[in-house]
RNA sequence: GGGGUCUUAGCUCAGCUGGGAGAGCAUCUGCCUUACAAGCAGAGGGUCAUAGGUUCGAGCCCUAUAGGCCCCACCA
């Protein structure tokens, strides 16, 4: 006998045990096999000091689905997964961890916080993966990597060399932004730009040797303590006298020059612009086009350096206040105006970044932006939704050179060392013993580590093996598809495609699916301060993990942003219990002779619900292949829900409930083999409840994540029968909508006949006079050519082809029976008058096509025969 | 300033290559029908933002407008 299943489904039970026993059985083991066709995905890193959150659950949620459905494909699956080190947001952690403990970082030194940045590794690097599995994630955890194991660290060390001797990468002096609480260097990309109110300060710089006055305007007067000129437009006659002039730099009183730059937009502010070549990105560049000295008037805290003179030690905003103040008493304040602008704020603590000249390291950009263009403009990198394509572009071609290094201590060092005596520079995988110059035997290794992200864009070969040739980077790399959210696109995503040209000669990942963000009920975006997060461990625990997975799956379509809500994880919850007991049901009916079916032995029925499901498997397997995730689920949650559930099920409980019927086998057969098709295909999305009922039914071990996806199968396609148990499903709302019209109770069972003309309409409802008749709670069914035999006060419903008449003796109600049938030629009418408007319309005979046109022929001709019989019946009631 | 994206039922959202507007939730009416009340059956509810255009035919393609969101950008 089979194993009974509970009556509700309760995932606590089963997702613990299934997921141990995938790991036990290493199913998500992948090996290089040249008899199949690799398919991969690179997970995105998720930081060591990370926990799991609803970004993450969707993110990993989508490459299960993918990596489950290609591995049933017959596929080598490879979902490779690791972690990130992340090293800002981890440095910042442990920091705040140490000054909880009473410990300074400077104190510590470099060695012990390495320490214990490692021990901090050890203790949470594995929390976000434990978290990861209890989603049902199918990695090869066994392939687990870390951006900082032996083997990415080898890789970082390969590309930082290759490049240098490139000349791809280099060491200078430029304005970069800089965190003044992080103390670091930061990217671009990490500058998040913020408009902010603010003021506009007018200020009067006393022309030298003159008694006259030139006005600029400026956002930030503490930074006028480093300024070295002031520009005006060349082109501008209002300052023409003035080019070539000095003026005295009010406070400081430091002489400097007027220039003339095509920089300077004339139309805005008063035309003339402070020049800060050390604190401003713009000026930087003016003044390098001038020779300009550059002075730098700030600490690394972003207080006033020594070269503020009095307002050395203040910090920049009371410095900001002094100086106004100041001025204003010099009588030098013009006005000042409120004016709001954008400001660049370091995305990890938002502290405001203040741009800096200090010595840094560069990837230059400009070379290896333009495979990385050409891959997408070739087609041989897509992203779906296609639109983020524009935005990938948009970024490469304005790309500027990017900076790698930062001042942490967590991270890859960067590999180069200084000569202790005659200063040179050695770039090299691993210290050299002595200096290839000098000959000396003391260097020193840089201070800086790299950005995070130098390692993470070299992900999808080096966790692979890369530099090394390996077996497995031959064999799965490329890799196929990348996941991930819009949010990372340039910090992540570019890199990784223009790294990949450049160290592998191919793109890494052929489609990029991206994903929206996760937000609150209210639309709002998920944060810890905010305090509306929902963590989706919690979401796992009351409602299970294949609820979550599909929760985050149905009604959104890649690339958009989603709302949570708790109504739609129990929607989802609804809808495993309903797989549950559909498959219960089943359990229950079969019996121990699990006996082979011919399909000869089918009744209507059993081809009808084969044949929608063959198509289902069809066309999901079309909308996978697309990425259309959600589409797919939804499809097979109509399949399983309506045709399978409501109708298919209902139609077979007769013949099962008959001790005599001699299609019960067929039935079944049918019911199995339809389910475990559905099953099949509901798998990627739902693993666990799936495994659970596809094990029990089969009274087997072997998992449904490595049984075959199903494919079409002609012999399987059932045109016919679809469109006679159509006719019967018709028939049978007909039937319930007349009954609910009139409020009759279920319990009621009347005579319905069935009356048509065409006899192989009256076959069909002869052959599904059974379940037809369950199904219309019919006492009897009796089906006739003509309306002998039935009084005229039956009610009744209009199909194609056929009326079916139910006489209620007691019950009837003309004027209500008149009303729907005046409300149905009304809808008729509205139908007849559309497809006559179609097919009387010249144009759309000549140019439309002609399938359309057949389409709508017939329609015309099952409208106006319904029509006739609706008017026919209203004749005879009135 | 540039680019993207959205505007569809009361709410949240789907809608594939143009060919009779969909789902979930909510609402209303009946049902404890021996898989499931986390259920079954039925019903109501939409000038698909607005205005033009292309087309035999537009929620879908094009243009403009309004509003929302997002990204990028060196107007000090």
């Amino acid at each position: 006998m089979k194993k009974e299943l509970e009556k509700t489904y309760d995932p606590q039970q089963i997702e613990g045990r299934l997921y141990e026993k995938w790991l036990n059985r290493k199913y998500f083991a992948a090996k290089a096999d040249k008899k199949k066709k690799p398919f991969t995905i690179v997970m995105p890193p998720p930081n060591i000091t990370g926990q799991l959150h609803m970004g993450h659950a969707l993110d990993n949620t989508m490459q299960d689905i993918l990596i489950r459905y290609k591995r049933m494909q017959g596929y080598e699956a490879l979902w490779q997964p690791g972690t990130d080190h992340a090293s800002i947001a981890t440095e910042v952690k442990i920091t705040e961890k140490l000054k909880a403990e009473g410990i300074d970082k400077a104190e510590l030194g470099r060695e012990k916080f390495l320490e214990r940045a490692w021990e901090w590794r050890k203790e949470y690097g594995g929390r976000i993966v434990s978290q990861l599995h209890k989603m049902g994630s199918s990695a090869d955890w066994d392939r687990e990597r870390f951006t900082m194991d032996e083997g990415c660290s080898k890789a970082v060390m390969e590309v930082f060399v290759k490049l240098y001797e490139k000349g791809y990468i280099y060491k200078g002096s430029r304005i970069i932004n800089w965190c003044p609480v992080c103390q670091t260097s930061i990217s671009d990309a990490e500058v998040e730009h913020q408009e902010q109110d603010g003021h506009f300060w007018h200020i009067n710089y006393p022309i030298a040797g003159t008694g006259e006055f030139v006005e600029i305007a400026t956002t930030r007067p503490e930074t006028m303590l480093g300024d070295t000129a002031v520009a005006v437009h060349p082109d501008d006659k209002r300052y023409q006298h003035l080019i070539g002039k000095t003026v005295i730099l009010p406070i400081v009183s430091r002489e400097i020059p007027v220039v003339a730059d095509e920089y300077v937009d004339m139309e805005f502010g008063t035309g003339v612009v402070k020049i800060t070549p050390a604190h401003d990105p713009n000026d930087f560049e003016v003044g390098k086009r001038h020779d300009l000295p550059i002075i730098n008037v700030m600490n690394d805290d972003a207080t006033i350096n020594e070269n503020g003179g009095e307002y050395a030690g203040m910090d920049r905003y009371e410095a900001r206040k002094k100086i106004v103040a100041k001025l204003e008493e010099l009588g030098l304040l013009v006005k000042v105006e409120p004016h709001s602008h954008n400001v660049g704020t370091h995305d990890r603590c938002k502290t405001t970044v203040e741009p800096m000249v200090k010595p840094q390291w560069f990837v230059r950009m400009d070379e290896m932006a333009k495979p990385a263009i050409e891959a997408l403009k070739s087609g041989r990198l897509k992203f779906v939704p296609e639109s983020f394509g524009k935005t990938y572009l948009h970024w490469l071609e304005s790309i500027r050179d990017w900076c790698i290094s930062r001042q942490l201590w967590w991270g890859h060092r960067i590999p180069a060392y200084y000569c202790d005596q005659c200063g040179e520079t050695v770039v090299a995988k691993e210290m050299p013993e002595k200096c290839p110059k000098c000959g000396c035997a003391h260097l020193t290794q840089d201070e800086d580590t790299l950005d995070t992200w130098f390692s993470s864009a070299l992900w999808p070969f080096s966790t692979l093996g890369w530099p090394e040739q390996t077996e497995d980077l031959d064999y799965f790399y490329p890799t196929d598809v990348l996941v991930t959210g819009y949010d990372i696109i340039f910090f992540w995503v570019i890199r990784m495609v223009f790294s990949g040209l450049e160290q592998t000669g191919k793109e890494p990942f052929h489609t990029v699916l991206i994903h929206g963000l996760v937000r609150d009920s209210q639309g709002r975006k998920m944060s810890k301060s905010l305090g509306n997060g929902i963590d989706p461990l919690e979401v796992i625990d009351k409602y299970g993990a294949d609820a979550l997975r599909m929760t985050l799956m149905t009604g959104n379509a890649p690339g958009n942003d989603m709302r949570f809500y708790w109504e739609r994880v129990e929607a989802s919850r609804n809808f495993a219990n309903k797989v549950w007991n559909a498959s219960r049901f089943i359990m229950m009916n079969m019996n121990d002779t699990d006996e082979p079916v011919n399909l000869d032995a089918l009744i209507d029925a059993d081809r009808w619900i084969l044949s929608k499901g063959n198509r289902l498997a069809k066309d999901v397997t079309e909308n996978m292949d697309k990425y259309e995730l959600g589409i797919a689920l939804q499809k097979v949650y109509d399949f399983i829900w309506e045709e399978f559930c409501d109708w298919y099920i209902e139609m077979v409980k007769p013949r099962l409930y008959s001790d005599t019927d001699e299609t019960k086998a067929a039935a079944l057969w049918t019911l199995k083999t339809v389910l475990i098709q559905s099953l099949k295909l509901l798998h990627p999305f739902m693993p666990f409840i799936t495994e659970e009922i596809f094990c029990n039914l089969q009274e087997t071990e072997e998992s449904i994540m490595i049984s075959r996806w199903p494919e079409y199968k002609e012999e399987w396609d059932f045109a016919a029968e679809e469109t006679a148990i159509e006719t019967i499903k018709e028939a049978v709302r007909g039937i319930r909508n007349v009954r609910s019209s009139m409020n009759v109770p279920p319990s009621k069972k009347a005579t319905v006949y069935v009356v048509s003309e065409k006899q192989e309409i009256r076959k069909i409802f002869e052959d599904g006079k059974l379940f037809f008749g369950a199904l219309g709670y019919a006492g009897e069914v009796l089906v006739q050519e003509n309306r002998e035999g039935i009084a005229d006060d039956a009610v009744s419903a209009v199909i194609s082809d056929a009326v079916i008449y139910m006489p209620f003796a007691e019950l009837v109600d003309i004027s209500k029976e008149i009303e729907r049938l005046e409300k149905e030629e009304q809808r008729l009418e509205k139908e007849l008058a559309r497809v006559n408007g179609m097919l009387n319309n010249e144009k759309f005979i000549s140019k439309a096509p002609e399938a359309k046109i057949k389409e709508e022929k017939e329609k015309q001709a099952k409208y106006a025969q319904m029509m006739e019989q609706v008017k026919e019946r209203l004749g005879q009631l009135r």
